[in-house]
DNA sequence: GATGAATGAGCATTCATTCAT
DNA sequence: CATGAATGAATGCTCATTCAT
């Protein structure tokens, strides 16, 4: 006797076939499209599968619902962030490490920027994907951290600032600069290279002058 | 003859009676409850009403529908917000305005964090709000950027950073310091006055030791 | 004891005082234009007292409803109506006599095509309406069938006719003709006395030439 | 790839299965016979969709709104209209193909009094309902007016009438007469064999003797 | 008499989801 | 696998009418 699961139900097994693969991947395609033209809230299952080139129930057989696919593409979108951003960091050179991982990040949120205004409205209204927002953060705020830490050892890094504070800010100012630059269009668009080489050097040098003495 | 006005509909007016007055503004408090219980997209007018203490219609005597009580709210706090975080700079101690200002800043933030939770989500599919925002934004950073411009010409801040990005740098990093703080909870909570001396730190003097030549 | 008639109840009572007399009629005026401007059925009794000059809750001091003012409106609309059109018949000449009163009706219709229409939209749903609209109808193919019915005798008329139905026709046709022209403007407008002319002419001569024999 | 269409909203795509034709019928069905009991104005779409054996949401399947089906209904009743009630017209006896069309648009209008009910009541709020109307009134007036004016030059029509009018005039009487007849139950019930006859009497004669001479 | 605040019933419409074919 | 028909819950909004002041 083989287990026999409810036809379309709320299970979205994975496909088995090619095919079904393929069916499977129009349909994020399609539901990506449809979070950037209408926003992920008032997007309709309807669209995508339409978009998908295929009919309304058919969705079901992939994916439990709206939401699942949201975070089907939300998760692979952090995931490749991390990758995408990742990149060896110097010892001793530790400004140098993050301007380009800074700037691969905004390399790759420019990219996707579609993708991260869906994260960023989802995130409002559906908890898990927070979490897993949060999540990833926290892996980039410790690998700054751990950065931070060792540069202190190293009297690199003042003794007197707060380390996971630091990380934190710097990713604060990271994320929302990309925010406000690629998915809102409020700041002016300086090339990327440059804000990233800008966000570094405030974070790690600060905007004023020394005082000598 | 007197002036009369039609009756409710999306129009909205103002009430005439101090009765009114108060009516409206229990509304507006009812209707801060409800977004903050709900989200501002899964509150019901019905709730609102009704946590008001009215009948349902009552509620469009005062306020065309739920989005002209959230863009009141939010007009209001984003004037609050900038008028209460306001301190005189001194010229000669930028760093030290700056850590008053976000210190203020970041009270008002944490008092009010259930309405910029609404300011937040409401930007994401309110083409308004989204604007409104923006511009108490730019306020914010023009301000900043005179300041640093004052800073430059006194040689205290360094020449070789962009102004603007400078000035929109600082806001995104306490902007968002204060929502991953006050609304996800998703940062270490230390003491406000800290937080704020932190933030003014890194903008201003950078996380990393100067090397001296 | 005296019977105390509930405040501003359905009773609308008769105003008192001349001053009331005058409000009375400025709503009646103000739902004239309201009625024509919107339809009976979509204008709202708050545009009637807005336009009157007063608040809500005064119009309930003049009509028990929206349906109280049509209805006084409507009423003396059919009255003025007969009582305009109304003619001395010429026992001899009734051909004559039925274009007078025609020409008459057609100018009267034309003059006050915004209460006709009301007339006609409100016969569709309230039985009132309709039923004072029939027994006016009924008054004048009355007077016309006892017009016909002594031109029978005269023989001027056609025996071979039955006398309701041709006075019914010649109703329908004048009433139809003056809806089609003065309220859907989907007729050519031939001046009104040529139009009645006509009329008359079809109803008591035919459109054809009488094959002599 | 199959083209697929998204779902229902206000786009009322046409059924694609004879499953959903046959639903579509069923609510045409069920909206007439609302209309009828309520009147198009009150009836309401939940009694359509229930009184068809369907949700709610059904309804909007096949049609955007009661509207739609309502213009569904009133176009196909005057397309019916003008088919059934055409009829050749003689050319030596104009009169009585007249009898003949008359006699069978009054037997359609008798057999279809409800639906001409609606198309009444809608003409007044829907200017859509009401240009229709007209269009199809207007091809029967021309059909009419190019029988006067072949009757003019075979000098069986007099020639001091206008033509235009006179078939005006003709509509104006019989469709009138209808709908006193069959919605208003305002006039005597004469054979509808001999109301035709007495409506093309009327017009094609009148109703006085000829003054000879 | 007059005001305007408050009531509350009433209905259209959307859309995620299921299921028969 | 795929279709598309059907479900049905859920809620915003209007406006005639009442009534406290």
């Amino acid at each position: 006797m083989v287990a026999v699961v409810a036809q379309g139900s709320a299970s979205a097994e994975p496909p088995r076939t090619r095919r079904g693969s393929r069916s499977r991947e129009s349909i994020r395609v399609a539901a990506r499209r449809a979070f950037r033209d209408a926003g992920y809230a008032s997007a309709r299952v309807s669209d995508i599968a339409e978009d998908a080139g295929f009919s309304n129930g058919a969705f079901y057989r992939y994916f439990a619902d709206k939401e699942a696919v949201m975070l089907s593409l939300v998760e692979d979108l952090l995931a490749d962030a991390i990758e995408f951003a990742h990149a060896p960091w110097e010892e001793d050179q530790p400004a140098e490490s993050i301007v380009v991982t800074t700037e691969r990040y905004l390399n790759f949120y420019s990219a996707n920027s579609d993708l991260f205004q869906v994260l960023v409205e989802a995130s409002q209204s559906n908890a898990r994907v927070e979490e897993i927002w949060a999540k990833a953060r926290d892996q980039v705020v410790q690998r700054v951290a751990r950065m931070v830490s060792r540069a202190k050892h190293l009297e690199i890094a003042r003794g007197d600032i707060d380390t996971q504070m630091a990380a934190v800010l710097l990713v604060c100012m990271t994320d929302h600069y990309a925010y406000l630059r690629f998915i809102l269009n409020r700041v002016p668009a300086r090339p990327i290279e440059q804000a990233a080489r800008d966000i570094t050097t405030i974070w790690a040098n600060g905007a004023f002058v020394v005082a000598e003495g």
